[in-house]
DNA sequence: GCTTGACTCTCACCCTGGGGGAGGTCGCAT
DNA sequence: ATGCGACCTCCCCCAGGGTGAGAGTCAAGC
């Protein structure tokens, strides 16, 4: 057990002396010893172990907080806070791993191609809704939750895009905006009520008729789960949206109803949640009329 | 060629007010009209363009300055940068994750197992070497260097671990502090000083008789090239070492060469510069008589 | 016991990339 | 005239330190 001071602790830790007189004030790490007359601080040797610990967390840009909490926990549960924290750092890595592969396409001129942009009228149609303020996160982890809710009963058949199940974004949602967003499942007219009775948590609503304008999305565009974000293919579609109404000589600002207004759905053709791998097809559409 | 207030510029390009407002302080993103009189920052719509890139680029955590220089050049340069970039993160990345991976283990209690220490006798040898204050990313480049003159002319052939090539960190060497790094390739004594006037980048000395302390390392604890770094392997080896030395009852600050005045030893039987995958074998040392 | 030099202390200011709010202006609608 | 929303500048705040000033402390050598 011996004492060091803290420049041959900063030595042997591999962390600054700065950082350690850092992490003594946060109660982060605490010298073994302080001196009551001269402030001056001493570690213990046993100390080396969490120094490095503390060291090799902030490499992995751990906050402080958190590598304070991570040191009062026990090993095996700090062992799985790390873990999680990790794979959230990874999806974070993925999605901008895809951001900088597009912009690097965009810049050296490789446009990328998207599935073109085409129009449907959509009929008035009965939706059963799952409606809340979130956040980019929150949108995905709504969507389980109305697939979950969904799964309690079973629906009557409705297959092909008229039947698909469509969330949309109503505001501007992002990481760190919140935005009214709205799961929404067609249910045959005939039935809508008997089934709005069925499902408490959801509210039974008419999707009016409109014409939209979509482009159909890659699979990976698709929330990557939670933590995930809708990354790179949703700009790449409005974009792609955004060139076709000046291409068609529209002007979205001038039409009666103009697309803000109306939400950016996202429709689904699955009737199972959702996933990379599992999605059959998903497309992006804004209404325009 | 529309002007816009900066609050419907922030809304379109996904950027906060206050960030325009520091974008424009900092000369990265400057509004196309400022009134002299009120002060207020109108922006044209072509450059929403920009301030989407911007507001990519910072997602991808280019700082502001490299943003305003990336603004400046043609986009395939840019391109270029950003792709460079991405490849530093990338690797940054990956020696996160092995960090992460080990640090999850070794704290869910599955020790992992390092080969074991053993112990040689190194005779006393004639040495040509490289030797300079490097950082962790130099230390690899000179490794190259080295490499990259050695080949310049056919050396008599040392076959097995006493011709290897090997390299010594006589100091701190990490990201942020340089330490003296020394490359060195054994040669036989009859032939060295015929071999030293070859190179006269290289220098000439005897390294001394010793015994060492060494473990063998796994191929992917090798820097991954310039950017690359030692990463947590190399920790690992010397937390090895460590509890080899309490194990044998060594306490390595009473010997009477203390291991850090001889320098950790990096050994590469390789005659080919060394990559994760070309590696036949390296292993770690640390003198200790 | 005294000096010297290395070490340490606190305090205060710098950095990036903004967030938050105070207090004042500007233009428009009522 | 008055209210309101959007805008302005200015200042302080955050993490996670780095850098330096000015003062106090420790240990070794003489």
């Amino acid at each position: 057990m011996e004492e060091v001071s803290i420049g041959e602790f900063a030595r042997r830790s591999r962390l600054s002396v700065k950082a350690l007189r850092l992490y003594d004030e946060l109660g982060v790490l605490i010298p073994a010893r302080v001196d009551r007359d001269s402030g001056y601080r001493y570690y213990d040797d046993a100390q080396l172990e969490t120094a490095r610990l503390v060291a090799m967390l902030r490499q992995l840009e751990f906050p402080l907080a958190s590598i304070k909490e991570l040191l009062a926990r026990d090993p095996a549960d700090a062992a799985k806070r790390i873990a999680a924290h990790w794979r959230e750092v990874e999806s974070a890595h993925d999605a901008r791993r895809e951001l900088a592969d597009y912009l690097v396409n965009r810049l050296s001129g490789k446009r990328i191609v998207m599935h073109e942009v085409a129009t449907r009228e959509m009929p008035e149609r009965s939706v059963l809704c799952l409606k809340r303020h979130v956040d980019e996160q929150g949108a995905w982890v709504l969507g389980k939750e109305f697939i979950a809710i969904l799964r309690e009963q079973p629906l009557p058949k409705m297959n092909g895009r008229e039947g698909a199940m469509f969330s949309i974004y109503w505001g501007e949602v992002s990481a760190d905006s919140d935005g009214p967003v709205e799961w929404c499942k067609p249910v045959p007219e005939s039935h809508a009520k008997a089934l709005a009775s069925q499902y408490p948590e959801l509210s039974l609503r008419t999707e009016p008729a409109h014409r939209e304008a979509y482009v159909a999305l890659p699979n990976d565009a698709l929330p990557a789960g939670p933590g995930g974000n809708p990354g790179v293919q949703w700009q790449l579609a409005s974009e792609t949206l955004e060139a076709w109404w000046d291409e068609q000589g529209i002007n979205p600002e001038e039409l009666e109803l103009k697309p803000e207004d109306l939400g950016i759905r996202i429709t689904y053709l699955a009737s199972e949640p959702v996933t990379k791998t599992s999605a059959p097809y998903c497309d992006f559409a804004v209404p325009f009329a």
